[in-house]
DNA sequence: AAATATTTTGAAAAAATTACAAGAATTATT
DNA sequence: AATAATTCTTGTAATTTTTTCAAAATATTT
């Protein structure tokens, strides 16, 4: 059943399967769309009303820590967080600024261990530009340009 | 001479060359240990007493959006540039929350253009773990996990 | 030199994240 | 089961980074 893949991402891991923590494990493999502390505390704070934020910032960040999530700093105004383990390409719209999975991409082997003394825990690609959607609403409309908060098209 | 190399870097790119680009591109060119926002300010303002850190954050994005330096968002805390444009990977160390070069690594050939409908940017490739000094000063101090900020050994 | 456009500045605000101490829950010990 | 010890969660306040914005300064064009 469903539950048990978050409460196994948690234990196998030896995160201790809290209510808060299962929740929010599992608000991270069912929404792969690179959710941010905000975005899990908003979608979980209806069903666990007590929730803090604090505890999402804790909480993602050691899943980061033990591996049990990816963190993603591709934005620069915030990080965000995936339940998809299996290396994979990340591409930001500066426009909307979603981070969209780019699985056609080959991403470079998931890099671990000593690298001429440097201690690789993670490795992550990023590709940075304007996705498919708003390409097409910006027609016309110039400014393809990095950081044009201003000109975001809603999407 | 060394002063046309930033001169050029930014007429090249259609960056009129005000005294501040100037001296902030050549801050970038010659302090290539991926300076932020901070770094590039304290840097210069013994040089140029008036200049606003504003200045210093419009003028770095704008060297990112018009391709005249890297925009470095490996570190999740603040943004980093990088006056080096040749595609190249980054490490970042948890404990001194340095970033490095890694040289010997090729980096995934910096992707441009059409993805999938994906307009591609620029790319960025990401290490993060501990690097060596930090690594030879940690043995036996335990806890070599990420955002361990308390424990932050000087570098 | 006057008019126009572009840059820079600085203060204030916004947004994201962290610190911390107190309370709640869980686990271990007796 | 009761108590003690540990771990987890909460909420407020503080910190840090970044953005906004309008006025002042500088440069460019007429």
């Amino acid at each position: 059943m469903k539950r048990d893949e978050a409460y196994q991402r948690l234990v196998s891991r030896d995160i201790r399967p809290s209510l808060q923590r299962l929740e929010i494990m599992k608000f991270l493999l069912a929404n792969r769309t690179h959710p941010t502390v905000e975005d899990v505390y908003k979608g979980l704070y209806k069903k666990i009303p007590t929730l803090s934020r604090t505890t999402v910032y804790n909480t993602l960040r050691m899943f980061y820590e033990k591996g049990a999530a990816q963190m993603i700093t591709i934005d620069e105004h915030r990080v965000c967080y995936d339940g998809d383990l299996h290396p994979h390409v990340h591409f930001f719209c500066y426009n909307c600024e979603k981070v969209y999975d780019l699985m056609e991409e080959k991403a470079p082997v998931q890099y671990r261990g000593d690298l001429n003394g440097f201690l690789v825990k993670d490795s992550q690609l990023y590709y940075r530009g304007i996705c498919p959607k708003c390409r097409a609403k910006m027609i016309g409309s110039g400014n393809i340009v990095p950081g044009g908060k201003k000109e975001c098209l809603s999407n």
